[in-house]
DNA sequence: GTATGTGAATCTCTTCACAGCA
DNA sequence: TGCTGTGAAGAGATTCACATAC
């Protein structure tokens, strides 16, 4: 699937192709031909029914489950993302925080007691699976390592630096600055 | 240039293609073509001179002079947004601060004093040219359409929903949740 | 010898176009 | 009739491989 994710408008019981197509800006045949590598969803002279279509996507990406995860690093992105209720619609919950900073240890932000970074393994007991990286760029190694050892396989690092993991855990990086930075390269007379 | 944007090991002279390939896990041909297109930077034998390359790069990015910024939405992601050092590198500052609620206009927050939404205007005797738009959902396409009305040409949108711009601007769009969400795809037997 | 710059070959992704089915 | 599912065609991106320059 190489196709962009669906939004797929509620209410309407069908959706066809073409009416995706439109609404991601892409060709109809894009959109059937990725939907078909994993099955036939679609019903021909109608379309896609629109709830299961969306039940299926949801079990390709695995997020037809709740997934536990955890932060390190709460510092004002880190706080930010644990304010944001965005991430619950794909089934995410952050159970625990963590930072190096003793002054942060102890304090509850959004609900949650941040945790002493030393006492990470506490984690384990959790079967917690994925990370939230917002940590800077000279700890995010090590942490990463440390959160590998204890059981994470997923990391969204929003460090601005490269992390290394084993062969099994995948990280997916986030730099917001290099975003913003593609900008000017659109802007005429700059 | 399809490439990867490139990250430099400083301290280094020269730099050959197959060094920056290994370092971005590219191919090194990759790395040449993609140079190539705009110019001749290398030198035979040698590689290309670290210097000149960051520059050269700079200057087609467009991110070698200074970029004026306002942000819109002072929530939690914009305090992170507006706290974080990493967007000078490129050469980014954010000018001005814009929120809808009373109880944050006319607070201070890193330096910047919050000014009120429907007073947008008075960014135009700065001549910005970018945005940042952490508002929610609902707001986000009413104040891009503002943003865009007192010369903005580029937004950077946090917000989870599209926008709608003219001909000539340009957005690229973050969204964190969904960038999760591709993370469990990625993790076996959960 | 070493590394760039680039045509040619290859591979991958996207779109076309239509048979097949509701 | 309308829309899916999919081979075939087309477009685009990546890699190969080597002449060229330092």
């Amino acid at each position: 699937m190489r196709g962009a994710t669906l939004l797929l408008e509620e209410g309407k019981e069908n959706v066809s192709s073409s009416e995706l197509a439109k609404f991601l800006g892409l060709n109809s045949a894009k959109i059937r031909k990725d939907i078909s590598y994993f099955g036939k969803f679609g019903t021909r002279g109608v379309g896609y029914n629109t709830l299961k279509l969306i039940k299926q996507i949801s079990k390709i990406l695995k997020i037809d489950k709740q997934h536990k995860a955890v932060l390190v690093g709460v510092g004002n992105l880190g706080k930010a993302i644990m304010a944001y209720t965005g991430f619950a619609v794909y089934g995410f919950s952050i159970e625990a925080a963590f930072d190096s900073d003793t002054k942060k240890i102890g304090t509850k932000v959004n609900g949650i007691v941040v945790e002493d970074i030393t006492k990470l393994e506490s984690m384990r007991s959790e079967k917690i699976q994925m990370a939230i990286l917002t940590v800077n760029c000279e700890q995010a190694q090590q942490v990463a390592d440390s959160l590998v050892s204890n059981g994470v396989k997923g990391i969204l690092n929003f460090s601005p630096c490269q992390i290394e993991v084993p062969r099994g855990v995948k990280v997916i990086s986030i730099d917001i600055a290099l975003d913003m930075a593609r900008l000017p390269y659109y802007i005429p007379k700059i």
